[in-house]
DNA sequence: CGGATGATCTACTCACTGTCAAGATGCAGG
DNA sequence: CCTGCATCTTGACAGTGAGTAGATCATCCG
């Protein structure tokens, strides 16, 4: 899970600190939820003293600001993977999602720490970019085939009701909400089902 | 914003101090957000120490898991308050709709508080009941109008397609991430745009 | 080569938090 | 009356985020 080891020695200036605290506070938040995160854990489990982290990242919002941001990048880089698979618009929108539940799945408190960050005051313009760019894959899925039939302001509609829905299906599943099949969103069928209520491109209705 | 003025002079024992914690921890609530919380300061506010709110509600999570029940079953109240609305089912999916969203943005902190209680170990089956009682309203419009035409599995995929639709879609106005009339996702068309995409019931699809 | 500069990290402190144990208070029923 | 019990207070402890001052070290410039 350790991107790159720290491999400091003892010396007295860690050489990777900023890494390796991006590390440490993941496996805390891991571990605990965002609830129950703690910089002070983190820097000792990096083998820091509790007041490193401030010159890297400044607060407690800084260091998961940035775990978000990477978060972000990590999930844009996912979801662009997949954004060419399947062989009609319905086949890459459910692939798209699919593979946003999988991430939220496998990645739960930092997927709860993504949608956040407004709480801890931190508001990067990478990560609002990175948080932009999530939609892009999504949207050039949904104008790729018919782009000349799909008016402009119709695809963004589109693309915000599909992200909604699936946004909302991931959070309200890990919460438990949504009792069926609430031990794996993935192996259910009622992620594609939702979707097909869904008008995804009118004009190409079979 | 109190519900019930506590009333209390400078007795010893407060007489309606439960009542009274759950007014003063709103209040901290909306004031600082889940992440602000403290208890202690809900007591301070109720004019009690700092270990009083133990013994009605045990720990923070008991605290906020009763007031997370109390807003349950206010959002539950305003939904079945406008689900006789409008004439025909999408009107009423959209009244539903808009007040859940209206609801979300008239108490921000409660909203947030709602979904997050797994994050506190707190597991009452009353906030489980009032959960589920939320989806209630929504399926009771779904099934209304063409309960034979409309299976069994169907409707309740319908419902979990338009419940986690306007949930996403409220969560990320909330949290910014929908820049669209992002002050204020009422005034917004978006959400009626949005809901028209979705099949609510095909059976009589005009 | 050596000293100075700035980045990086530590040690210490402060106010605050949640939680617990022990005791004070007062209501209600015998 | 007085006793049991729910209620509330006091005091304490460990843990937290954050700030300040100082130690250490790499690097650059003379």
């Amino acid at each position: 899970m350790v991107t790159e080891e720290s491999r400091t020695g003892d010396r007295y200036h860690h050489g990777n600190l900023r890494a390796a605290l991006l590390d440490s506070a993941l496996e805390v938040l891991t571990e605990s939820g965002v609830a129950g995160f703690s910089m002070r854990e983190a820097a000792r489990r990096a083998g820091v003293s509790q007041s490193a982290p401030k010159h890297h990242f400044g607060d407690t919002g800084g260091l998961l600001g940035a775990l978000a941001t990477r978060a972000y990048r990590q999930l844009c880089e996912r979801l662009e993977a997949v954004e060419l698979s399947g062989r009609d618009v319905r086949e890459r929108v459910a692939a798209l999602a699919l593979e946003y539940v999988a991430f939220a799945r496998d990645n739960r408190a930092l997927f709860d720490l993504m949608w956040r960050m407004t709480q801890f005051d931190y508001n990067d313009p990478e990560l609002a970019e990175q948080k932009h760019r999530a939609l892009g894959a999504l949207d050039r899925v949904l104008r790729g085939t018919d782009a000349a039939q799909t008016a402009e302001g119709a695809a963004l509609v589109q693309s915000y009701a599909v992200w909604s829905l699936v946004h909302g299906y991931t959070t309200l599943a890990l919460e438990g909400a949504i009792d069926e099949e609430a031990a794996d969103p993935l192996t259910s069928d009622l992620l594609p089902a939702m979707l097909r209520l869904v008008d995804v491109h009118p004009r190409d209705r079979r």
